[in-house]
RNA sequence: GGGCGAAUAGCUCAGUUGGUUAGAGCGCCUGCCUUACACGCAGGAUGUCGGGGGUUCGAGUCCCUCUUCGCCCACCA
């Protein structure tokens, strides 16, 4: 037999110890050829130097819930964890180390300092999977992976090479986002536009005849220094007599052409619009198409180069800018300045502003990839949850565009693209060789050159990191290898993600998946909310306003937290939480925990080894509160499944909470008291429906609070510390019978007690006094909820008697329940006259307001005619009850002598 | 500039295809240490369902419009 129960709900008591039975005893691992239909997540990577924050408390407990709803339900559940290399974050957090040392990457080389990454990773990475077991998650730690393990870096390459092959990877000078802190490209997607409130300049650049100059807007002075032209639309009427002719451009002191093209708005600033095409992707394609020249006039780093006049090389694009406006003002080239708004990239690692920059980059092309995926959400193959967010997904599909996927980072998958060096060239740093020319694009590391045999040079660039995370789907199950896990457990099932990463990861793997499965990855998406502060703002690390989960696991216990989760986070809405107050923010998971505990204490308290299963109970002997409880645990089993499988967390949480506190521990519990304690005849059926009805519940809730659950229901009677509720059968309709009857009965009896409870509140009934009632014009059911449970109406009410159709005493109290029957308390003194009277009188004047809205509504002609004959009928119930309350109130002040 | 979402009690949110007297949790008020639980029990108060118009026998729910927030996308320099 178990310990028995603590007295006080202590988490951090149970929760550690019951993770690690759970992992002895290997319960979600899950083979290839288990029983049961698949069921199966992937969880979106960690980065292998994240800590848990709320974000991943959200949605790595919904994730959980999942998986061990349908592990319950008997499927072959496999939730796969993993973490990201993450290229630039883990690079930056590792280059900020080694600067504290006063090094940089440069001075330890790439070797080096990928070791040093390396070593990092070991000695602190993964930290975040320890920490997700404190919150729980029921994963198959036995798959984890790693994005770099050689494995998936096995499919990194096979992809790489079979979209080489396929003409879908090419290599491209293309204007990129570059950021200058991190020194790499980024995808588009990987530069956040920000709106900032800028300025627009306005300048004058001069016509080389010296008649005047024309007059450009720009938000960025700084890269007139690259202009190799200006242009405007062919049709516009104010400059069509200068296209062709040519500028001299202030400070660089070079002639650069007016050119007509049809890219140009002539409605946006002056019309005239300066071209860099180092520096601006509209100006690049215009240049292109304008035959313009090139100047690229920055470093790396965002600083001018040697291609500006002397005195701004080496100024940082920030500084230039100030430094040119200055000297266009000195030269009266400055015609104006105007605030303006515009949309800035930022680097989504660092901050950074990005810097658009004219490079040699790898990129993957999308439209073909992307047409087969929107096809498949058309047809019905994709579920989104919420809903609205298919068409978000449909819309960038649509309007993809290529992918650029090298980054000049050192942390990552590097390019599987070698280039001949030649036979005798010494190893050269540029991408200009000596060799033949000959480039190779190999999963395995050639040795030599296969056209001339020279020394070959491996690209210098790595990866993006999502260029492996977007085939975890399958590369984590052994692809390309033909395993069997990857036969048994692809496609996976349901993808559980933050909306912000649907255009980074979950497109992109339905792309993948279809490419190199011929089927989508996952069929369902659903995509929460986001862990806010009450203030609606994102959680984040500047702002310092984020929420530790360890901290409220420690304090609160898993449970705690993982209920307050999910009770406060419906379908696509944010979850909001005080950052400040975590009483308060986990209060309803911290509540509920506890009264769960203590419905524990008092009934293992009460349960013997003795506690016949139900099943052994003839239906004849039980109570009517007994089939009440069965009945609402049918109901519950039926609800709480029902929105489980819609992704209604919330809801499913709402209804095994009102059952369990409400249903279980208000009412249930109240009526078996004397039973249990009084060892009344009929304690034997009251423990075995206990017993059988918190089992249910305690299944239910599993989901949800996994630790504490499985700590009532290992001692329960019949269940021992060997099992494991986390993989007993899920309770199906069948295991509680529904009994309309007692519900409507028993019902009554809640009625009853609650009406007599709230007149002895209005009339200041000392708590401990007994009173007697007297009830009238009782109905059927009113007869028989006071036969079957007179003895509880008595002791819930606090009655020394209960007296059926006994005489009306004068000095008394009223409540008419919604079947007429009334319930009259003789008070004696306590009863004031004209409170009663007046109470009486707002209860039937608030009755006949009722009656009356109900009279116009059926007294119109098109309402029982158009209204479907049942909803009618059920007006007119309501009707005829409210008539009658509204009577019998009256009637009872008129024997009072109340006035008017 | 496009696309989308939201506005319901002091706070956070439910309210499934239009049809009970619009609900829950937290907070608030009153009374209770009733031997499972004061992280509790019992009772109670609180809403012109953002404004305006419309469709309908009937609208928190559908349509239009306005206002206010929020999100995503976008090469107006």
């Amino acid at each position: 037999m178990s310990e028995p129960l603590a007295p006080q709900y202590e988490p951090a008591n149970i929760e550690p110890a019951l993770y690690r039975w759970w992992q002895e005893q290997k319960l979600y691992q899950v083979e290839a050829d288990s029983p049961g239909a698949p069921y199966v997540i992937q969880m979106p990577p960690p980065n292998v130097t994240a800590v848990l924050h709320a974000g991943h408390g959200l949605n790595d407990t919904i994730q959980d819930v999942l998986i061990r709803f349908e592990r319950m339900r008997g499927r072959k559940t496999l939730w796969v964890p993993g973490t990201d290399h993450a290229g630039i974050a883990t690079q930056n957090v590792v280059e900020k180390l080694i600067a504290k040392e006063g090094n940089s990457r440069f001075d330890l080389g790439r070797e080096l300092f990928v070791t040093r990454v390396w070593s990092f990773v070991h000695d602190t990475g993964g930290l975040i999977l320890e920490q997700l077991k404190a919150l729980g998650c029921s994963c198959d730690w036995s798959r984890t992976y790693f994005t770099l393990d050689e494995g998936l870096s096995r499919a990194v390459r096979e992809v790489f090479v079979r979209l080489h092959q396929k003409g879908l990877i090419y290599r491209g000078k293309y204007i990129i986002n570059w950021c200058p802190r991190c020194l790499t490209a980024l995808s588009n997607e990987e530069a956040e536009k920000v709106d900032t409130d800028g300025r627009i300049w306005y300048l004058r650049y001069p016509l080389e005849e010296g008649s005047g100059h024309l007059v450009v807007a720009t938000t960025r002075p700084e890269t007139m220094l690259g202009d190799t032209g200006v242009a405007v639309h062919p049709t516009d009427e104010r400059y069509r007599h200068l296209i062709g002719k040519q500028l001299r451009l202030p400070l660089a002191d070079r002639l650069i052409p007016i050119v007509a093209d049809e890219a140009v708005d002539p409605a946006f600033g002056t019309g005239a619009v300066k071209i860099t095409p180092a520096h601006d992707p509209l100006d690049f394609e215009i240049g292109r198409r304008q035959g313009l020249a090139t100047i690229d006039i920055m470093t790396p780093a965002a600083h001018l180069n040697d291609e500006v006049p002397e005195r701004f090389r080496g100024l940082d694009r920030f500084v230039a800018r100030k430094q040119v406006v200055k000297e266009f003002e000195a030269l009266g080239l400055l015609e104006k300045v105007e605030p303006h708004r515009n949309a800035v990239g930022h680097c989504y690692r660092c901050d950074t502003v990005v810097e658009p920059r004219l490079s040699d980059q790898w990129f993957v092309k999308m439209a073909p990839l992307a047409a087969p995926a929107l096809k498949a959400y058309r047809d019905g193959q994709l579920t989104f949850i919420p809903e609205f967010q298919g068409d978000n997904y449909a819309n960038w599909m649509e309007n993809i565009r290529d992918w650029c996927i090298s980054r000049q980072l050192w942390w990552g998958h590097r390019i599987p693209v070698w280039y001949c060096e030649g036979t005798e060239q010494p190893r050269d740093e540029r991408r200009e060789t000596s060799g033949c020319g000959h480039v190779m694009v190999s999963t395995d590391v050639p040795t030599e050159c296969s056209k001339c045999g020279g020394a070959l040079r491996q690209d210098e660039d790595v990866l993006d990191t999502w260029f492996s995370s977007w085939l975890t789907p399958f590369s984590s199950l052994g692809w390309p290898d033909d395993t069997a896990d990857l036969r048994a457990f692809y496609p996976g099932t349901t993808m559980v993600t933050a909306p912000e990463i649907l255009f980074f990861w979950v497109a992109r793997m339905i792309m993948a998946g279809l490419e190199f499965m011929g089927e989508v990855p996952f069929r369902t998406i659903y995509l929460h909310g986001t862990v806010r502060d009450t203030q609606h703002r994102k959680m984040s690390k500047s702002l310092g306003n984020g929420i530790d989960p360890l901290e409220v696991i420690n304090r609160y216990g898993a449970d705690a937290l993982r209920y307050t989760v999910v009770s406060g986070m419906s379908v696509g809405t944010d979850l909001i939480l005080d950052p400040a107050d975590l009483d308060v923010s986990f209060a309803p998971g911290r509540h509920f925990a506890n009264k769960l505990w203590n419905i524990g204490r008092l009934l293992l308290g009460q349960f013997g080894d003795a506690t016949r299963p139900l099943a052994e109970i003839p239906e004849t002997s039980l109570t009517l509160a007994d089939r009440w409880i069965l009945a609402r645990a049918h109901e519950t089993i039926r609800n709480a499944t029902q929105h489980y499988e819609r992704f209604r967390l919330n809801d499913a949480a709402g209804a095994i909470y009102h059952f369990l506190w409400s249903d279980l521990a208000d009412w249930y519990l109240e009526q078996i008291k004397p039973r249990l304690y009084d060892a009344q005849p009929g304690g034997d059926v009251a423990r075995a429906v206990a017993a059988h009805v918190f089992d249910i519940a305690l299944r239910l809730l599993h989901p949800v609070m996994p630790f504490i659950t499985e700590t009532l229901w290992q001692r329960l009677p019949g269940h021992t510390e060997q099992e494991s509720i986390s993989v007993s059968r899920w309770p199906t309709e069948a295991n509680a019978h529904f009994d309309g009857d007692a519900v409507t009965v028993f019902g009554l009896v809640q009625e009853m007690i609650g009406a007599i409870r709230a007149l002895r509140a209005e009339y200041g009934v000392a708590p401990g006094q007994q009173i007697q009632v007297t009830i009238a014009d009782a109905s059927p059911i009113a007869r028989r909820a006071v036969g079957a449970e007179g003895g509880t109406i008595r002791r819930l009410a606090k009655l020394s008697e209960l007296t059926l159709d006994g005489p009306a005493e004068a000095n008394s109290a009223t409540a008419v329940l919604s079947d007429r029957t009334t319930i009259i308390i003789p008070l004696g003194d306590l009863v004031d006259l004209d409170q009663e009277c007046a109470r009486l009188g707002s209860e039937a004047d608030e009755l006949d307001r009722l009656v009356a809205v109900q009279e116009v509504k059926l007294g119109n002609e098109q309402f029982v005619a158009r209204a479907p004959a049942a909803i009618v009928e059920k007006e007119r119930d309501k009707l005829t009850a409210w008539r009658a309350q509204a009577a019998t109130l009256r009637e009872k002040r008129t024997a009072l002598g109340c006035p008017g």
